[in-house]
DNA sequence: GGCTAAACGAGACGGTACGTCCTGTCTTAAA
DNA sequence: TTTAAGACAGGACGTACCGTCTCGTTTAGCC
């Protein structure tokens, strides 16, 4: 695809990488973000800290970088054909994601950091925030506003409730994102979801 | 209301105890929360650093003084009478909150430093987190279940929805939170916030 | 001598103080100058580097405090009454301070390090250079001209001389320095130092 | 000498070698020493470092050798068959490289480099110091001793007292080297300088 | 002309040290 | 007993070099 882009010198070493991106996740799992320094990281895998630098540009760079290796976080765009069904993978997608503690940790370890840095919120929302978005709002998008509960909120608002509600129970008040959240969320976006899919219950 | 326990020695000041507030809140406005360091706190403010570890455990907790004193961030327990109008009142008051960029500012200060330290988040949730809940869940509880719209989300879930929302256009995603949004909240939790248009649906 | 000068906060730790000179000389000694770092001092010292950093601008002036130290430098102003007793007693307390392995060692950073910082240069030649120069300066001025082997030779070029044949031995070619040069030496300035006692010569 | 060593492979290019060369001259006149790194030659002379790591051992010896190709430093052996004549000639070469700001910086450079690597100390000897001193050492022996001044100071005690002035107004008290010291010098070697040749002049 | 091999520029690598900043503690004199 | 001041041990920052190690390329002598 790509032409044969000259390269000289020694080429990067993905042993290096993956030894950094591996104790960078280790670390916060061990002694959580506060402990996550460049140099331990550096320290721990083995490797130098300019090679963190030549790399990335801030530590949260590298989190990001290793919880995209972790989780394949580009949502897989479900079509199931009913709003109910891709409502319904979409979420049980999202919350598995948020339901890993390793993955959690990582995601408010990034959050954090966004708040400090306007360069790295900037790539951050580029890189996990906008393309699950797309995800959702393309599942609205394909179907109906009247199969819709209500026609009054308008998407975006939609969308932020959604992203705002695990983002909430992830950062502000810890509590369990599970499959009675999702009905819940599924009914207020698309009607009652019990009624016709779960009379059963 | 105390009685006149033995105190000895100098009192505590009251203009270092404001010096510190004001020069944490300057930082945060001049340099960003990346800049705050006890350190330039005391610098800035011309006094101790002994002083600060005093009087408070963490920076963040100097952040979150400084805050609660900037504004009384307790909600003002609206009483209008109708469920609309104690949701408007409170909608109005906590987007008024999050439009001001000072207080925008230092609110994503403590959600950030609240994800690096475990303790710390304790303290922010009790303080600023739960009560702000209450208000909002009182309002709630004061009305018949029958005026309002969804009675299949719990009323848990959509506390957590409307904060949600406000949080993640502040930390996460920033976009505006004005009347227009806090209308859609309202025809969410409440049904259509327009009388009359509730008809044609 | 000195009014009370206002002395605010912790005073000078004197452990630190000596801890870093002893530091600073064992390595050295350990493993020459190339390993003296301000990391090490400090690590092997265990004080921290902002203390090194906060009384010496740069390891060299940290070595010339150890060397002040260890020997005192400034020469003893011998007045033994005559031209032959005082250069004698210069010279047998110079020689004996070079031939010091251990302040041999120290000189030659000092002056290593002079040729790569013109502002340690200039405190070196200060504190180090000039008043040993004087030394030597006041026991020339003490004595007639006339009394003197050369006249054609100026006071300065000789006190370069036999300070350059010191430094020549310490930092360019090493040899010992003994009885017999310091009387070589004396028979330049002083004309025949033997004259009296080695008639047979 | 050697048999036409079998030479496979590319040639050593000169043109690298005269950039390194040249740019280690440059990097000392325009920063100093302390500026002075492999890294910076590479940089500056559009070379590799491999390159320079292949033919020089340490960034000394390249500024050895950048001094020997800029002054040829192995004195010219005078001739002129008089001992005052030769000693001018000697001391008339010497002093002028020492007063060319360009040699003398590399000339510290080497002695400051000296005091720091003990291998290199021994290859600038051979190579600077001992070859000029066998210059001096010839002229001395090839005079009777009577013509000379002092019998009582031996040839190596004069040979380092004439380095040791030049060396120590090099290293450690930077000041003139002109002609009324080289006069200095040769009264001191062979009597009043002035007295016999002069009159001719 | 093809092969082998050394030298070349570029640059990545694991490290060490730099000099600065900050942390949380401790010590001093003044209030 | 609190305060401002400031010294202390410790540790991380981001940068610069060290000396080594690939890379792909260039240039030589040899078959």
């Amino acid at each position: 695809m790509s032409l044969p882009i000259e390269r000289r010198g020694r080429t990067r070493s993905i042993e290096s990488r993956d030894a950094i991106l591996d104790a960078a996740v280790d670390i916060i799992e061990a002694d959580g973000y506060r402990a996550l320094s460049i140099e331990r990281i550096a320290r721990e895998s083995g490797t130098g800290k300019q090679t963190i630098y030549r790399w990335w540009p801030t530590k949260a760079d590298v989190v990001m970088e290793a919880l995209r290796r972790k989780a394949e976080m580009y949502a897989p765009e479900p079509k199931t054909g009913s709003l109910h069904g891709d409502l319904t993978e979409f979420l049980s997608t999202s919350f598995t994601l948020a339901a890993n503690p390793a993955i959690a940790n990582l995601l408010t370890v990034l959050a954090a950091e966004a708040q400090a840095d306007e360069a790295f919120a900037g790539r951050f929302r580029e890189s996990f925030i906008e393309n699950r978005r797309q995800v959702l709002h393309k599942i609205l998008d394909q179907h109906p506003r009247n199969v819709r509960r209500d026609p009054q909120i308008r998407d975006s608002t939609l969308v932020d409730i959604v992203f705002g509600l695990i983002w909430y129970r992830l950062l502000i008040r810890p509590s369990v994102l599970d499959e009675s959240v999702a009905s819940e969320i599924i009914s207020l976006v698309a009607g009652d979801a019990t009624k016709s899919t779960r009379r059963g219950r």
